[in-house]
This record gives structure tokens, C-alpha cells and sequence, in this order.
DNA sequence: CACTGTCTTGTTGGATCCAATATTAGCGCA
DNA sequence: TGCGCTAATATTGGATCCAACAAGACAGTG
């Protein structure tokens, strides 16, 4: 499902432990990745964790420099934008894929998605984002590009997702604009109208990357002062 | 100019070498990649190596396999095609973009880049492919967004590229296709009118998409005969 | 008191060693 | 003769060792 069954389980399996500490900010942003000590902590040698680490530089989650070592990257809100400006892109061609490929079943997947987003629903921390994420999962399924999909991942792993979801949960107005916003991509998707389907995707990614990019200038701002 | 001054000279010059050598044809796609054979041919030791493969491995254009090491990807034609649906969408952004940005200069740098590229000309072997990514890389830079440019960077990184140069120089027909299509580009950017500029742009990446998809159906057919 | 040069220390990078595993050749048996 | 099992071999994966390098502490000097 991931991808194909290649690579090692351990680098692998490495890389994926580092990455998920990212982004549930257990290692906050702009902390040093030192490999002795994630090679004790994940109870593996140095090893596969500099594979890993040489995976997630790749990746653009963190920035290696040579005799210093990792540190998780530091987004500008301005490359936040760029990002999501691609993705916006990306999002709307997923859309537009979807609208001649969607069934009735699938909507029916979609509405239960947002179902558990809706603002008003009691829901165990985290599971917002699990359930933001689905959504979107979901119509990279239906839109049946795989490539499409696996771009769009990418991007997504080039920033903490932690902040993203703290994002939505800090603000209730935008909870409601997240919900909102998916609500007109289904109704756009059941119309058949591919054009509206594109253009409210891309409303809603330019929006969440707008949240997220402002989250990053009070960060900075707040962090940079003492 | 690259991205930053970040990692390793050793393991990053590897990679390079690497992905060059399979780029270039040098090492043809489905060869195996053995650790201690490339360790001694770039006279370095496995080490890097090792690393090396695994940023191949990451932008897609290796597969590694448990126990078995390394092979140069085949590249399914519906892959190819996915792939250049994701990177007509967004040369077509970067078309967009690009209008409202472009100044004179850029005009005039972006004809005299197709001029090269022009069929009846006389050119060395192998320009063509320079030429050819130095006009998208021109208009990658006047479009403004280093993330969208690396995005597609990334996605051309995918596959082995001397393909598509011997498809562009195999068929006079493709060539002269190519130029026209640069041509109206051009013009569309000229003319200020980003939804022209955006869909020539997307027809033009399709068309290339196509071209090698077939070449890689045809190689298929060939090679798996025997 | 400030500045500079050196030395110490900690961390990464590269090489090598050993273990794990997949492939293949060879052998025996039906 | 063909099939299956076993053993040898080749190749990768993980661990460890040593060297290279950068940052910081400290002392000495202007």
C-alpha cells in the first residue's frame, strides 16, 4: 500500500520513527539530530539512522551541513506559500481527475470523512488530522493517479504536519472554514462540475497553507526575540 | 544556485555520478547496481556509496530490494504517463505565473534558447537536450517559485533522460513538433495571456509525456521478446 | 579588559569487519 | 532425465573503528 515492498525495513522503519517524532513535534523544529543519540534511543547502530537521515535531507525535512550534522529545517513562510501554492495545483488536478471517476459510494466515503471534522463533533485529540488527512486520501484514491498522489505526499513531508494540526485546533473559526470547505469540494464533486470542483480545492489549500504560513511568522517572531 | 550549500560533497558527488551515468544511458535501465563495483569505479569506498543509493532510491529512479541490491528502475509506460500528467499541470503554472513576471529580456533570452533548438539547425550531439531544459529552466526562473521549480526538477529526476533526448533526435517530425510548440509558448507569453500560455505549455509536456511513454512501450516489446 | 591563538572535546564522515540472506550450482534420488 | 534438497558463493546490511573537522574553552598578550 505504501508505495512497493523496496528498501530495507530498518532504514526504512528508521527513517519513518525520526520523521513521525518530527511531526508530532516531539523534536521540535530546528533542533540537532544527533546520531549517536537517535541510534540509542531507537536502540539501532549509527548506521541505518544516517541512511535514514540522508532519506528525510532528501526529502527536505532537514538540512544537513557537513561536520556539523542534521537539524530539523526551519520553513520561511514565503517558501510555506510557494509550497502550498504547488500543492494548491496538485489538489485541484486531483479534483478534476475525480469528478468523472467518482461513484456514489465514494461521495458517501467523502461525507463520512467530514463528518467527523464537523465542528460541533467530540472527537479524542489527534484525530483530526487522521481524519483531515483521510479526506484528502480519499480523493487522491478516487482520482487515480498515482504519481499525483505520491507528489502530493512528498510535498507534505517537506514540513512538521504537527503545527497543521494545531492549527485547526487552536482556531474554531477555522475548524468551521476547514469544514466548510470540503463540504462545497463534495457538493462540487456530486455536480459533476469539474471546473468548481478544481477551484474550491485550490481555494482550500491556498487557505490551510495561508494558516500554516502565519503560524510560522508568529513562531518566528515569538522565537527569534530572547 | 543548486538549493543550498547543504550535506556531504563526498555522498552528494556520488549521487551525481550515479544518477549522470544512468541519465546519460551509461548504465542502462535495469541494470544492477552492485555497491562495490560503483565503490571502486568512482574510487571511493561503499560508504557513500550506500548513502548515495538511497537518495537515488528516494527520488524513485533506483529500487532497492532487501538482500538483492539495486536496479535502475524500468519505468512502466502508464507510469511515464501519470508522471507527465502531474508535470503538464504544473509546467502549466509555472506558464501562468510566468506572464505577468516576464520582462523583455525574458522574451528575448527564451527565442534565442528555442533558435537553438531550432530543426534545420546545425548543433553538436546532445545540445539539443541542453537547449531543451535550459528554455523550461528559463521560464522555471522568470516563474519565480524555487519550490515549484524544484518540484519539477524532482519529477524529470524520475526517469532516465537520455531517453527523451533520443526521442526528440530520433524523429525529425518530433523535432520540428517541439520547436512549434516553443514557438507558441512564446507567443502566448508575449500576448500576456496566461490561459493560452498555460494550456500550450500542458499540451506541449503531454506531447513529450506521450512521445516517451511510446518509446518505453516499444523497448518493452523489444527487449522482453528474448 | 579585550582580543587572538591554541588546545580540547564532541560529532560527523569514511573504511573495514562480520553477520544475514538470496541465488545458484551441484548432487542425490525417484 | 527431471525434480528437490543442500551447500557454496556472492552481495547486501549492520556494527565498529579511526580520521577529519568544527565549536567552544582557556590562557596568554597587547
Amino acid at each position: 500500500m505504501d508505495d512497493a515492498p523496496r528498501s530495507d525495513a530498518l532504514v526504512d522503519a528508521t527513517a519513518a520513527a525520526i520523521r513521525a517524532r518530527i511531526m508530532s513535534g516531539d523534536i521540535p523544529i530546528g533542533a540537532q539530530l544527533r546520531q549517536a543519540e537517535l541510534a540509542k534511543t531507537l536502540g539501532v547502530s549509527r548506521t541505518p539512522v544516517r541512511e535514514a537521515l540522508r532519506q528525510l535531507q532528501t526529502g527536505g525535512l532537514i538540512e544537513v551541513v557537513p561536520h556539523r550534522g542534521a537539524v530539523v529545517r526551519v520553513p520561511a513562510p514565503w517558501d510555506v506559500r510557494e509550497t502550498y501554492e504547488v500543492r494548491a495545483e496538485l489538489e485541484g488536478l486531483v479534483c478534476e481527475r475525480a469528478v468523472p471517476r467518482i461513484t456514489r459510494d465514494g461521495l458517501d466515503d467523502l461525507r463520512k470523512a467530514n463528518e467527523a471534522l464537523r465542528p460541533g463533533a467530540i472527537r479524542p485529540d489527534g484525530s483530526s488530522t487522521v481524519a483531515n488527512d483521510s479526506f484528502h486520501t480519499l480523493i487522491h484514491g478516487i482520482a487515480g493517479n498515482e504519481r499525483l498522489a505520491r507528489v502530493i505526499k512528498e510535498i507534505n513531508e517537506a514540513f512538521p504536519r504537527n503545527v497543521s494540526a494545531l492549527v485547526l485546533q487552536d482556531n474554531p473559526r477555522h475548524r468551521e472554514d476547514n469544514f466548510a470547505e470540503h463540504e462545497r469540494i463534495i457538493t462540487a464533486l456530486a455536480a459533476d462540475d469539474a471546473e468548481t470542483a478544481r477551484r474550491e480545492m485550490q481555494a482550500h489549500v491556498i487557505s490551510a497553507g495561508e494558516q500554516l504560513a502565519r503560524w510560522y511568522e508568529r513562531r518566528s517572531a515569538t522565537v527569534f526575540r530572547g
